[in-house]
DNA sequence: AATGAATGAGACTTCATTCAT
DNA sequence: TATGAATGAAGTCTCATTCAT
């Protein structure tokens, strides 16, 4: 990774959070970086590259915490704690968690096609936890953890940016204890 | 409401459904309205005036077909049912949704202070239907009402544009279920 | 002259002191005269029309008040009450003056044809003033009257709004001497 | 001076001889300039803006023009020259003259702010030479030199405008003649 | 490896005018 | 006599992209 990719993404991250991709333009993002704007179709042919290679940079160090918790010697702590991580990413990385939120479904999107096979990375990184959880026999008959899998990536995604954009007064802990007790649904 | 304003309304959350907000442009939005363009800029002044009536009139519609259900006799079925207008509302105006999740929690974005009111009225509903649950001893102690109404409308959301987006075989009964199967981990 | 007529005169006099007639709105102009916009239309066929008939109106107030001074019985004294009498209704009707500079000499301008008329009605009513001085030979030789009387409207005009937008401290009496002054450099 | 501008800037001066500010378009001035429509937004910013330089272009163009004769030996002369001098420059540059015209007394127009030092400039050439006639005892008592200054610049602008427009068959020394005529009155 | 002036398709917006009431 | 919703031609402006340096 050059140094002037890494401003490249540091400007959009930052820019990100208040517009959002479309709007973004590749002059904002250049002045922001601190490079010429020819600079960016060198390093990235186009904006859509830019963009294609922050998400897959985005994601990836997501991906790369999440997995952190996977060796944990309890399943259910495992999956507590992997929450608290991906709270902690949202938290940190706020303007791309809502660039996430904004493409994610947004179909047939310019960046759809991209965010998909990221977003199957993610899930199947919660769905790994969870299999562990159910394989302890933690989870309650009917639950399908794919299913299940899915559903907590989106809902951590979204409760995590509302405790940051309308409750910022909340705690972390507060807010990972919502989530579990959520959880415990399934989880018993 | 005066039918051209109706009609242009319509046209949006038509087009909505394929793209998102930016790429919408003014041309189309006439066209498929069958009006002229200059009709836009006369009933709505711009075109960031129409979007903001249409955020307004689409999260009235849902909040009307949510509202529905505060007068079923058990409050538990009435979150059910809550639920199950929600994933209806969101599948028929998949656009719109989009829409939602794009720009609610985006801050300072264009449509934030639209946003956060209708936001308020939405989580409102949910927070009195939850609120009759808690009433009659079905929510666990340290549940707070307020935070969980926030968490089931954002969850309802993302999760139902999951499923139109990446699981649509799935059926919606099937998924009704997999959020109420989170949701007794509230309501036991 | 019906009030309407009249209260869409003074709106667009109001108007067009900041604006030039090229800007000025039907919209705008309507709302300042408290009347709809297809009211301009059936009163005056289009916006040309409105403008066409405020500047044959304007300058016919000019005109009137200039010839109040042709039967002085010095012809001395006459030209300098004109030049007086010019002054003030210029300070008066600013709004007015301003666009008969800014339309004057505009050519092809939109108007420029209907003032061609209308300046040689007030230049020639100069003209005769002049020429009663000359009569009594109060004039050197060589100045052409008709030239002279162009010249001393155009810089009656020009003067008098140098005065009111830059010079506002000075006083009317010290702006006619002014222009007497000059006056002098024809009239001895 | 980049060249880019350079061109834009003879372009508009090209084209406003025939018409007003408001009727000229961006596309007809990139055209008659050679390049695209996007260059005057790229060197500009916006319409307004390639007015504001251009004004700001020709006036010191004039004020350069009337600047050469300051060192004229006889300040009679040199205040002949200078009128002679200006009527030429506003015979060359008559769409610009109109511009000025037209906005110079426009309060509180687009332009204003920007002509008001602009005026400044110009005027207080004029004055630097009229009190060079001053100093020399050619000008009458209870003449005030900032004053006369003012009101030559305005009166000069209009005759020669008048000349061009509705007396074009007049020479230019003959129109030189007449405005001298007038200064006589002042310069004995 | 980087630059930034130039481009032009395509968007948003304005506004004089019409017409059914 | 007056209205005002609707129109659409014509304008201003944006911005991803190119390319000579």
């Amino acid at each position: 990774m050059t140094t002037t990719k890494q401003r490249l993404f540091e400007a959009t991250l930052k820019l990100a959070s208040d517009r959002g991709l479309a709007e973004l333009t590749v002059d904002d993002i250049a002045a922001e970086a601190g490079v010429a704007k020819g600079t960016v179709y060198y390093n990235f042919g186009s904006k859509d590259g830019l963009i294609d290679a922050l998400l897959r940079y985005g994601v990836g160090l997501l991906a790369e915490r999440l997995r952190e918790h996977a060796d944990e010697p309890d399943p259910v702590a495992g999956l507590e704690a992997l929450v608290d991580t991906g709270l902690a990413f949202i938290a940190e990385y706020r303007g791309f968690s809502q660039i996430l939120v904004s493409e994610m479904w947004r179909t047939p999107g310019r960046w759809h096609e991209t965010l998909r096979p990221l977003r199957e990375e993610v899930v199947s990184i919660v769905k790994d936890q969870l299999q562990r959880v159910a394989d302890v026999g933690r989870l309650p008959e009917g639950v399908q953890v794919s299913t299940a899998a899915a559903g907590l990536f989106g809902t951590l995604l979204v409760v995590a940016l509302d405790w940051q954009v309308f409750q910022p007064t909340r705690t972390r802990a507060d807010v990972r204890d919502s989530v579990l007790l959520l959880l415990r649904g399934l989880a018993r």
